[in-house]
DNA sequence: CGACGTGTTGATCTCTCTCAATTAGAGTGG
DNA sequence: CCACTCTAATTGAGAGAGATCAACACGTCG
């Protein structure tokens, strides 16, 4: 892929791409410096790597993710279109995460210090990356619900609810021919804090009762109701309705 | 308590205090619209609130959470002196978590847009902020890979000394006769995913075994080396060493 | 003094993990 | 074209960590 000037941005129409004026843009293009390519299924920057530099994903899909000495690993969060990578970290100091592909991806590569520049340069960007770094922590704050209270079905259920959605707002409305999902059932597992095996058992459930059907990379929900009910999602973050007792 | 003036703000020295020049504390001040105790065990803003304000804690101690509609709750951080409340939330939009205290608490308030205000007038605290809003969601990572990988000791060994770490922080250096530690074992429960008794019987077995001792609202290390390898904790963020097979 | 919150402990129960084995597809080399 | 290998998905069986249920102890407080 060529590279892609930041003010033909494919992602510009997305309501997530935050800069909007052409100066904006301008800054935004000199603080860029490169375009990459990663193949899928890399691990893009190591956990306790130093110096990694600032990404943003302009297509593909990727993880965050930790992994204790024992190899045991869980995925923080999915990285879609549009996602900043490697924020979290002070400049010149370790990723406290790494970062690994789950398709071919193409990111855009900016200087290390170009978060600073945008915040100096432009107070209404820096504004814009404080709110997408708190968002981002609260897409954590979800699954850290998920993982701690919720059981297996019901852990699946939200997952595939909110990837589809995540997914969805990138592709053009009438696609109903349900959303991309590369991840496989370890990538799953992983992101939920589950064995493998219970999650092909869960996964298997849901499926034979209709809920949902994963074929070629593509996820199709069959009956979002039903997985909004397991889930206990209620719309748009809206607060969940109580019993009255 | 009075209000305090930020020049003098009593958190002031900790290196987490992001205003430095008197120019940047008088922006501060200037935001700065008022200064509040809460009661202990009180909840400060509700899950789904609509314009909540933003704070800042200024003592005591407070945390996250989020519930499900049956009531099973999940802690996401703890907040100290210091901490932000209110970032993660697009001005107007709902709260998408809520926050109760565990002690008394001293909070300044800031008007909702103090933040772009903030960053429009002094990009360098802008810049601060985003930084803490970064660090805040690698708590949350830090959590979640314990409530997603670790078993209940191991999730609690990591608690007590990641807390034991933020709380020996805000204390005078010679302080080794522990920490303030006002959580119950409710609060430990719901902030690693585990059962009430469960995690008594593990907090109890590691007291047993000497690692810890929790006595008047307090919290001992007796032994840290013992509890960081139960943990899996190595240092600072360092990376883990690897098993070479 | 009784009610209540917190901590403690024992006895089940069950959800999820671990171990094992099989199937299916994709890619590789002979 | 066919064995061979690898990865991902699948399923069964047994084991175990942690949940749930039930009691009780202790201190505080109205």
């Amino acid at each position: 892929m060529k590279v892609v000037p930041c003010a033909t941005c494919p992602l510009r129409p997305m309501p997530l791409f935050i800069a909007q004026t052409d100066a904006e843009n301008a800054l935004i293009e000199t603080l860029k410096r490169d375009q990459v390519v990663v193949l899928a299924d890399r691990t893009l920057i190591h956990e306790g790597q130093a110096d990694a530099p600032l990404y943003t994903v302009l297509s593909g899909w990727a993880f965050r993710f930790k992994t204790l000495s024992d190899g045991r690993r869980q995925i923080l969060n999915f990285l879609l279109p549009g996602d900043f990578i490697g924020v979290q970290q002070k400049m010149g100091d370790a990723a406290a995460h790494g970062v690994h592909t789950l398709t071919d991806t193409v990111l855009c590569v900016f200087q290390r210090d170009a978060l600073w520049e945008l915040h100096r340069s432009a107070p209404s960007l820096g504004f814009a990356v404080t709110w997408l770094t708190a968002h981002e922590e609260s897409v954590v704050d979800d699954t850290l619900l998920s993982v701690g209270r919720r059981n297996a079905e019901e852990r699946i259920a939200t997952l595939l609810i909110l990837l589809y959605k995540r997914a969805a707002a990138l592709l053009p409305d009438a696609d109903i021919n349900g959303v991309p999902f590369p991840l496989t059932q370890q990538h799953i597992a992983d992101g939920l804090g589950l064995s493998l095996v219970h999650t092909n058992k869960t996964l298997r459930k849901l499926e034979r009762r209709g809920l949902h059907r994963i074929e070629d990379g593509r996820l199709h929900l069959l009956d979002v109701n039903a997985l909004a009910r397991i889930a206990d999602l209620y719309g748009d973050g809206k607060p969940a309705p109580r019993p009255l007792i």
